[in-house]
DNA sequence: CCCCCCTTACTCGACTTCGAGTATTTCGAG
DNA sequence: CTCGAAATACTCGAAGTCGAGTAAGGGGGG
């Protein structure tokens, strides 16, 4: 298969998208922002006009009519090939059953935090525990309201995932907080001696 | 700041490596890997000299002298600047206080899971769900390692965190396989619908 | 002492990503 | 009916990403 081009997560929302109907790639954006898939899927319009034109040079989709609307911009619509198909299945069902190691900033972030004072690292951690309680608020909120509360739950599971994510990113956060300050850390006296030579 | 240019975290590594110490880059992915960053930070040999590159570019650091052992290719030795001490710790400020979204394969995938049948859905759940176990498994072994025990835990609190992640992803698949498999999700008989037609 | 392979250190160019910019068209307020 | 604002549909080039490729030194077996 095409397993060298699964890098971007975008090209398989093309095809999943083309795979209910033929679209041009501005319906994709609009279709895409409409569902809030831009909320679980990054989406970059000059990144989408590139990842189409890949799509179409490995025939995973074709052009089907170049149409145009009254006197409006030229549109293509394009649609998706048996090959897509075969392709959008197989990349979809790898990413949900083989879990895969995500880059993610905060752990960067956490990797490099010697580099920061202990005083100065309980201080924004703490900031982020605010943020991420008012996050988690907000989305409580969210649900309750009647627009959600009607949708079902198949269309987003995606979000239930990303909270119950932030919601023990939240507890670590706390936790890391709390050995910090009572100096119950191992190791802080390497941390302190570092900056003191600094 | 150079708000612009925060996107590669490989970026924020070189300048911590620097402010420990100065280094020529191949030292610094070395230094990388016995330090086990490469888990938490994407490195690719490649992005290094390119990143190195611009953060000279940016004035953040500097070649200190381009020595040579031997008659070994040339070595260009590296030192941060003042501005590049004082990125450092406004970069790595921002991203432990303000929590970012992070586009994650599984959540892109579960967005797009109608795509599947429910049947085929609840089967690559169950094989990810394994997977995690095991991965969990071998975490867990590794702790217990002596290599490990003796560490202190500031040089791996990145790994706690994954591992937290991981273990609510892992509550969260299993009981979306409940859900879809004894049909109490939401929005079933839609999804069934969609794929008849198909 | 010579050959092969591993490590060291870096280069290269094909490919992607990004977002600001452009040009047209519709819509609604006045 | 007309002017401007928003929406539509796309283009462009600068910058970044990637990993295979290269080339030279070191070291150990025959």
């Amino acid at each position: 298969m095409g397993a060298r081009h699964r890098s971007n997560p975008l090209a398989l929302a093309v095809l999943a998208l083309l795979y209910e109907q033929p679209m041009h790639p501005y319906e994709m954006a609009t279709t895409m922002r409409d569902r809030r898939k831009e909320d679980s899927i990054k989406l970059n319009y000059g990144s989408l006009y590139s990842v189409v034109q890949s799509l179409e040079k490995r025939a995973l989709i074709q052009a089907r009519e170049t149409g145009r609307d009254g006197r409006r911009p030229e549109r293509t619509v394009y649609e998706i090939t048996a090959g897509g198909g075969v392709e959008l299945l197989d990349w979809l069902s790898e990413l949900v059953s083989v879990p895969a190691k995500d880059f993610t900033d905060f752990e960067a972030a956490l990797s490099l935090l010697g580099c920061l004072r202990p005083e100065e690292a309980v201080h924004l951690l703490e900031e982020r525990a605010v943020r991420l309680e008012q996050e988690l608020a907000q989305a409580e909120a969210l649900r309750r309201h009647e627009s959600m509360a009607k949708l079902d739950r198949l269309f987003y599971i995606e979000w239930e995932y990303r909270l119950a994510l932030r919601r023990t990113e939240l507890i670590f956060v706390k936790d890391l907080i709390r050995d910090i300050g009572d100096g119950s850390i191992a190791g802080l006296e390497h941390w302190r001696a570092f900056h003191a030579d600094h």
